[in-house]
DNA sequence: TCCTATACCTCGAGTTTCTATGTATTCAGC
DNA sequence: GCTGAATACATAGAAACTCGAGGTATAGGA
């Protein structure tokens, strides 16, 4: 069993956030349906992450009620975790643009 | 200190190798040049990725002196290899464009 | 002679992600 | 009313990956 590369977690979960507050549960919905599939991140993986980009100040929460009733945790970009995403999105392209160019991927 | 991402690695060393058989000092400088100074691959991170892929059947080695005399190791691709690196550099792109999906990426 | 580059390698630490598990609510179907 | 699936949060331990640090050795230039 080979392990899924997700190690883009918090690019994405920023990445989500800038589009809209959204709820864990919300997230890990969402980055599939976006993906088309091919991202199915675990509750374990997304959590954890969800407090170290609190915890750096990145993102904040707020409780609100589900139409249902039902407590929902969201989460909302601060001004350093737009930032944060501007560079890692940068970053990221980069690094995407470096690996076409090791596999000799050709844009003409 | 943040860690790199530098996930890729049997991708980008099977990549590297679809070029010409290399030696393992030769890969870490020639990702280098061709990522235009985006990877710099640790020698503590090759040689067991090429350890792991040599086991698993997707490359072999055969030993060549230098020009100077010295000994180098060589890998070379298997047929196991090409599809390996065909198979993961699809998974690649398919990854890629995920993420840029995620991120809400145009291409228009 | 000494330092840098070349060339191979391993081990332990740190980080990340997954699996497994736990709790609790809502809703649809029976 | 009951049951199972989906919703919604969370943590702990295992597994995987990469890095830093170190080891060995040769070649070439200052």
């Amino acid at each position: 069993m080979k392990k899924q590369n997700m190690e883009h977690t918090r690019l994405l979960v920023l990445g989500l956030l800038s589009s809209g507050d959204m709820y864990g549960y919300q997230m890990i919905v969402e980055l599939e349906r976006r993906s088309d599939g091919t991202f199915a991140m675990k509750e374990g993986t997304l959590y954890p992450v969800l407090h170290g980009l609190e915890k750096d100040g990145l993102v904040d929460a707020y409780e609100q009620a589900a139409p249902t009733g039902r407590m929902r945790k969201y989460y909302r970009l601060t001004r350093k975790g737009k930032e944060a995403l501007k560079t890692e999105a940068q970053d990221w392209r980069r690094y995407a643009a470096a690996v076409d160019a090791v596999l000799g991927v050709s844009f003409a």
